[in-house]
DNA sequence: CAGTGAGCGAGCTTCCGCTTGACTT
């Protein structure tokens, strides 16, 4: 009997299935060593030894493992092939004492991968384990040294580590950019025209040969415009027609998976990998943490098939397609994310309704992956009207390609059948006020993306990272699902900018990981590598307990305690800000704070922020600086400045927006 | 859903990456 290791226990049943009588699998379940959880665990004085435990969770696992091993004529380490995998097999030889072993690599779970990789075994590479030690170690490092530096500054239970605090620093700095943007107001002129009955839409582009953007087109102009472009006899000045392709999207990735389900389905992170994970077990799909795009040999010719037999034979390219990652990071222990048999129709599978739509959309992306590309025909006509030339654009879909089955926005526009110095009729002419807006803060699955561009993280890590910055309370998702951060989030992110740069710099885990090649192709060794790191991350670090003072958490209120009479102040709390009696600890009134913020910043101080008030009157908006500063309205802001002088917008009870100075009249719905 | 804090100073919080059950309600 030989024993097989492998990390999932999925993986491990399929592979016993294969290999038949003479083997065993069974799964490690991950890492089976790791730091201890309770100490930093790392030799500071002796070149970073580590000191590796096997974690209660695991103890059971390696006990079993343990037992098969004695009675295992063989024993071969088959976990994955990249840095953790073979770090995860170095492990199992020291956990398991290990003297004799083989140890095997495949990316496809097929009879003849797996046959051929045990006819090719090895030894575990050291160079590739230090460099996984190396990451390890820094992380835990950074991770165990920096937290309790702002448990000592900040807060109890607060944390920072290579990959989260940067994930914090994104979504602050796109918070910062959002409260510095101003809205530039631009006009557009919108003309409808017709020709033979049928109407198409047609905009304005130039004004006596000049385009419009370089014009500045204000107000006035788009009005004149719209009014003499009503009157007047446009002519079909120029006609282009251009034949363009539109190729499929490669097959999943856990970060294109989670982009896409959350776009489509409206699915979390969390929750996407949750039903993948489900249809993993059952079967349904190929391991989904994964960051390969490659597809086995085997479910390419499935996807030709299924295409030629079932979708018609002009939906398959001609031959496979093959897609590479962009990024040398990807580590492709994997294949992409696809159904095992792509003959498994979605309609034709009994799912919980979730499950199904996350299957189907796989499916779909899978076999689209493999299809001919879509075939538009693109129209542009240039139409002029004495001074003025419109531009109207069309598309119409020749042949519709892999969006047959894979749902996409893209739509047909026609123009009605158009010829060079025809006349054409106004139908309609529109000047129409717009702003630029401000850039969109980050959806859960755009930071992934966000930071799998970055090379930040891992396809097993996305989701818990999300989770992790919300449940330290420094990232809040708002109504539209959004992450905003925290104030806590803020003052973390501006503490550690200003202190320790490297580690909220988004390059940083790139330099990381530049230095982990150079460990594993054995060109650095690595406690040389952490030691660069460490010396200066470790005397900065003891420079800052002495000169960086606690910040003070609490604020002032324009209150008084109900009980004493004393003034109230907010602190913040394990659970967010409260009001509590500034006489604490002989007053102990408490009042839950309600989030009064509009995260509108004060017009007048320009530091404080706008925060709901009441009074005896009612309701009302003042600046949270008070009594600093007296700056109140009595109507919520909006956030958006006046296009006209600037002040705050405000949306009265009617629900109309205004200006909040009372000489300027700019309203709007 | 209520409760959260200060300080005395015990014992604790915390990282990233690999993988799923085994807990309770």
């Amino acid at each position: 009997m030989k024993l097989v290791i492998v990390e999932s226990p999925t993986k491990s049943k399929t592979i016993e299935k294969i290999l038949g009588s003479d083997y065993r699998c069974l799964a490690s379940l991950g890492h089976v060593r790791d730091l201890p959880k309770s100490k930093l665990g790392i030799d500071l004085e002796n070149d970073f030894e580590p000191q590796y435990v096997i974690p209660t969770k695991a103890r059971k696992t390696v006990n079993q493992l343990k037992k098969e091993v004695a009675s295992a004529d063989q024993v071969i380490l088959a976990v994955d092939e990249d840095r953790e995998g073979e770090a995860i097999a170095w492990h199992l030889a020291q956990a398991l004492n290990l003297k004799d072993f083989e140890r095997i690599t495949f990316h496809e779970i097929t009879p003849e991968a797996i046959k051929e990789a045990l006819k090719n075994p090895r030894d575990i590479d050291l160079n590739l384990v230090n460099s996984q030690q190396a990451r390890r170690i820094l992380d835990r490092l950074v991770g165990y040294q920096l937290s309790p530096f702002l448990w000592k500054k900040v807060m109890r239970g607060l944390s920072a580590g290579r990959v989260q605090s940067v994930a914090v620093h994104l979504i602050v700095e796109r918070e910062k950019e959002i409260e510095a943007f101003k809205p530039q107001e631009y006009w557009t002129v919108k003309t409808v025209l017709e020709k033979d009955k049928k109407t198409f839409e047609a905009t304005l582009v130039k004004i006596k040969n000049k385009k419009i953007d370089q014009l500045g087109l204000d107000k006035e102009k788009a009005r004149q415009a719209a009014q003499q472009l009503k009157k007047s006899e446009p002519i079909i000045a120029q006609l282009q027609q251009k034949e363009t392709r539109r190729h499929p999207s490669p097959p999943f990735t856990t970060s294109t998976l989670q982009q896409e389900a959350g776009r489509r389905l409206n699915l979390s992170s969390r929750q996407t990998m949750r039903l993948a994970q489900n249809l993993y077990e059952k079967g349904y799909i190929t391991y989904h943490r994964t960051d390969s795009l490659n597809m086995a040999e085997s479910a390419l010719k499935q996807a030709e098939d299924y295409l030629k037999k079932e979708i018609g034979p002009d939906y398959w390219p001609g031959q496979p397609r093959f897609y590479r990652n962009q990024d040398k990071l990807a580590q492709q222990a994997h294949e992409a994310i696809r159904p095992t048999d792509i003959w498994q129709h979605p309609d034709r599978i009994n799912l919980t309704p979730p499950a199904l739509n996350l299957y189907r959309l796989i499916w779909q992306r899978t076999l689209a992956s493999q299809m001919s590309s879509a075939v538009l025909i693109k129209t542009s006509a240039e139409i002029v009207a004495g001074d003025y030339s419109l531009k109207a654009n069309g598309q119409i879909i020749k042949f519709d390609g892999f969006l047959k089955i894979y749902p996409s926005a893209l739509k047909e526009n026609p123009l009605p059948d158009l010829k060079a110095k025809d006349k054409l009729t106004v139908k309609k002419t529109l000047a129409e006020q717009h702003f630029t807006q401000p850039p969109a803060r980050y959806s859960e699955p755009a930071l992934v993306k966000a930071l799998e561009n970055l090379g930040i993280g891992r396809p097993s890590t996305y989701a818990p990272i999300i989770s992790t910055i919300q449940e330290r309370g420094y990232v809040q998702k708002n109504p539209e699902k959004r992450l905003q951060p925290t104030e806590i989030g803020r003052i973390v992110d501006e503490l550690l900018s200003q202190h320790f740069p490297e580690i909220v710099d988004v390059r940083f885990t790139a330099k990381m990981e530049e230095e982990l090649d150079l460990i594993a192709q054995a060109k650095k060794k690595w406690p040389e590598v952490i030691k660069s790191f460490y010396q200066p991350f470790s005397k900065n670090l003891e420079d800052k307990y002495q000169s960086v003072e606690k910040k003070d958490l609490t604020e002032k209120t324009d209150r008084l305690c109900p009980e004493c009479q004393s003034p109230l102040i907010i602190r913040m709390g394990r659970y967010g800000k409260f009001y509590g009696c500034s006489n604490f600890p002989k007053c102990r009134f408490t009042e839950p704070f309600k989030n009064n913020k509009t995260g509108v910043h004060c017009p007048e101080c320009q530091t404080g922020e706008i925060v709901e008030k009441k009074s005896r009157r009612g309701i009302f908006y003042a600046c949270n600086r008070y009594p600093d500063c007296r700056f109140a309205l009595s109507d919520k802001p909006t956030g958006e400045k006046c296009p006209e002088c600037s002040a705050l917008l405000v949306k009265n009870k009617e629900g109309k927006i205004k200006c909040s100075q009372k000489n300027c009249h700019f309203q709007k719905d």
